[in-house]
DNA sequence: TGTACATCAGTGAACGCGCGTTCACTGATGTAC
DNA sequence: TGTACATCAGTGAACGCGCGTTCACTGATGTAC
């Protein structure tokens, strides 16, 4: 699960390496973009990036697939960051809602080749690379399920399915975060405040319905 | 926009046709697969699986985008169908949401190839193609915008951002029939279940946030 | 300290492959007379 | 009806290209003595 490589090994001999596979790996991500996924990249593209020669690479990974994976772990390590972040800022003033909505815009821009590999993968890649992303999102959604159970509390408010509730935010605030990479930055405002009205909604319904459940079930 | 190619033309002199743009474009959706997106195809590929010489495909098309153009063209017909099939449901006892994800879900069950490009395209493929699915999606919130607007005046209840409202139920809903394709049938059921509850929970919370506006601004 | 040696990261050349695209062609069909 | 001709869908061969992978290699480094 972790990025970190293997670097240090038991007995380091021979000659030194002059490139790691963390800049194999960066060489890689520079070439990912909006249009581009990893299974489009190709072992000879990389290395020429990295400024190594093509068969360098299989040094430090097995195959392109192994390269692949490395990304996605990276991806995930920048998913879980959204979360921990949305916490330490629910504790200012802002809500959790506006909290987890702004630390998520926050990363899109810092890390936006990271996230794009989840957005991406996550809906054209290998089963394995969708598997690997649908791991990731459902430990985001059991975290931020445990949060709003946790404030449903607080407010002494009902909740309908916290575990449907926070599948649902999950998924589209990530799928309306992807049409961030799409669109310029400047309508990167409008687009944080729809989405933060959106699971606005959300919250507003489930703490509605679990409200009439609890009426009728009297 | 249509899906209808010239086939007949002012003077049909020469070779008759022994296969037809319809037939290459049934050939490439053969290819695809919840696995396999427009860009992976090949010419020759396609030409394979047509049963033509690669270079036969020059006569039908332009070059391998001209064919992805007509693949995104009839998912989009496809796309539109589900809103037509809807609406037909919610005129029985069914209401609009679950008539809405019943069609859904089982355009996806028969058409899945063609909602399969929409979903992969819009997410990963080139400026052009996202633009084509995303023009699709507007005019799909489009249509479910005016019918909310229309069920909210019948049924006195407010709303409290149409456009919103549907685009958010319209993001998710896409977003989680995705998921669809790649899960076992007889699971289809319960995702089904999971969507209207989700569509349930935006509606509830649309209505809410309209209830709490208009009593605050009173 | 010096020397012989083992390790192994990175290299350059070569391979066979599938690709998109081109070219000149073939031969079935419709048209003109 | 018959014949000569134009049209053009489909073809087979060939091209140059980038690809993944292999191989034997080079030479810098660390270790043993």
């Amino acid at each position: 699960m972790s990025s970190t490589p293997p670097t240090v090994e038991a007995s380091p001999q021979g000659r030194k390496p002059v490139i790691s596979r963390d800049d194999i790996i960066a060489a890689a991500l520079k070439l990912l973009g909006p249009n581009r996924g990893i299974s489009t990249l190709s072992l000879r593209e990389v290395a020429r990036e990295a400024g190594i020669a093509p068969n360098s690479i299989y040094r430090h990974f097995r195959d392109l697939d192994e390269l692949a994976v490395a990304l996605i772990d990276l991806a995930g390590d920048s998913l879980r960051q959204i979360i921990v972040e949305a916490r330490q800022r629910a504790t200012a003033e802002h809500g959790v809602v506006q909290g987890c909505a702004d630390a998520f815009m926050e990363r899109l821009r810092a890390d936006d080749r990271l996230l794009n590999i989840l957005l991406r993968e996550g809906k054209v890649g290998s089963t394995a690379f969708k598997d690997a992303v649908e791991r990731q999102l459902n430990f985001f959604e059991e975290e931020l399920k445990l949060d709003l159970m946790y404030l449903a509390t607080v407010k002494n408010t009902g909740l309908y399915d916290p575990g449907l509730t926070a599948k649902a935010i999950t998924r589209l605030v990530f799928t309306m975060g992807g049409t961030a990479l799409d669109i310029p930055k400047d309508k990167h405002d409008e687009l944080s405040k729809q989405i933060v009205q959106m699971v606005r909604m959300i919250i507003a319904g489930t703490q509605a319905l679990a409200a009439f459940k609890t009426k009728s079930g009297l």
